[in-house]
DNA sequence: ACCGGTCCTTTCGTCTCACGGAATGGCGCA
DNA sequence: TGCGCCATTCCGTGAGACGAAAGGACCGGT
């Protein structure tokens, strides 16, 4: 992530509007991320949401359309985006990621503590969920499909994955202060760091509900062979139904869990963003 | 060096003929499309895969990146695609899909009849997998995660589909003869005409052995108000594991199945204005 | 039926800006 | 040391993206 900080140290100022990215392309993306928030949506809408003149947007719909990305509702002729981004996520998150092999090892977990467990990775300062294992009636108390984001600084998955990150804590969630999605969360820097410390000491996260009343969270890193953080585990359960001592059990079982799932995984050592 | 001697041949497609399509914009689809393919690739191989000079593969690439679909790993300068197309994607599946409805009930028949259960939509000929529930040992049998396309003609969830959908079967599978994934798959034209036939009559498809040698599967769409198919559930079971009046049993649970997802299913469906 | 509104679609002249050849500099390897 | 491969940058040029405006279908109101 270098960032900042002299990387050519020379005058010129480059602030950011200097760099000239085809505006055409940036905005076919714009779009894609414009559509993928409505069901349809025709291409007067797209040209007033986009600012531009209805010509331009009429012809990236047309773009989308002709590469299987959108198409048109018959009836009212306004596009909508196809599952072709799906298959292409879909290859992506099992390509880049060590979804597939830990999907396994979630499910031995799940069954041995009865509980939810989740699969994320790190993405920016958030936690971006990827696979989930959970038996039926816990949908109800805190359900994270999938492809959802939540800030990583209020949950065990977020500071397990903090925790052991290569780059510099500051420059991931910044200064602080963070929002408070219960009154536990964790809100200053400093709070966060001496957290992630004690993360560091126990090798696993627990979350004591910082990020939904009533739940309790734990989990842990998979690393590579050169510590690099792949991915975090993680359980959660009702706060009525463990206690201390079994919270410290399931932090051995999340860490064995990791463990196997970490030795599945030699050949490859890439940072997953 | 590398002739290159093709020369540009042309560029502007297709069968639609006359509708100038913006080349800058199709290639940038094209190449992440290209991407979902690797792990990581460079600038020059992404100009040589695609047929472009170099210059205009650093300027897609940056796009990519300065939009946060790409990142550009520090060893190794080469691009990877970031999750953020997994985010697009899984918001699109949810969006648009019946998944969310259907999760729930998926669990419960999973847990009535001990077997993997599938949640899938027609994609052009092919059936796109979007969901699944499956007990550990299934895994090993038949594994079809999210984002995976199967042919329709050879599987009981694609017959399904195809026996209740609105447009002309000449036009989605066309005339066939098709690929044959076993010796019991579907090949002609007419033997599926009869088989669709067979499926709209009892309400529920069976596929035996015509995916997989040993497999069987039961397979119901889920309909809404207006008989739109909005996807359909299948179920997959070991040959071994089960008997014909089994198969008939499985296939009455499917179809209740299938009836509480779409009963869930009232202020939406599949295509409203 | 008529009219005004909204929307999707198409056309076309203008000039932007994407293109692509070529040069630069870094890096690894023989 | 030199060679080869690579990512990155530069720049002149003309293809082609842009955007105003017109065309046409549809709808709801009068």
């Amino acid at each position: 992530m270098a960032a900042s900080a002299t990387g050519k140290a020379d005058s010129k100022m480059s602030s950011r509007g200097d760099l000239p990215l085809p505006r055409s392309m940036v905005n076919l993306l714009r779009l894609i991320e414009k559509m993928m928030t409505v069901d349809q949506i025709g291409v007067t809408e797209v040209a007033r949401r986009l600012e531009m003149p209805v010509a331009t947007a009429f012809r990236l719909l047309k773009v989308l359309e002709h590469c299987g990305y959108a198409e048109q509702v018959p009836d009212s002729k306004q596009y909508r985006l196809t599952l072709k981004l799906f298959e292409i996520g879909c290859h992506v998150a099992s390509r880049g990621t060590i979804r597939d092999l830990a999907a396994v090892e979630m499910d031995r977990l799940a069954r041995q503590t009865g509980l939810a467990v989740n699969l994320g990775v790190l993405a920016g300062r958030d936690v971006l969920y990827i696979h989930k294992v959970q038996t039926d009636d816990e949908k109800l108390i805190l359900d994270l499909p999938p492809g959802t984001r939540v800030p990583a600084h209020c949950t065990a998955m977020g500071k397990a994955l903090l925790a052991f990150s290569r780059g510099s804590l500051r420059e991931i969630v910044g200064e602080g202060p963070f929002d408070q999605l219960t009154e536990h969360s964790i809100s200053t820097y400093e709070q966060l760091e001496r957290e992630l410390e004690e993360v560091r000491r126990a090798g696993y996260a627990v979350d004591r509900q910082e990020l939904k009343v009533g739940i309790w969270c734990v989990a842990a890193p998979v690393l590579d062979g050169k510590d690099n953080v792949l991915g975090a585990i993680s359980v959660s359960a009702l706060r009525t139904n463990v206690d201390r001592q079994e919270l410290d059990h399931l932090g051995l079982q999340v860490l064995a869990t990791v463990r196997r799932i970490a030795s599945r995984a030699n050949p490859f050592s890439g940072s997953m963003r």
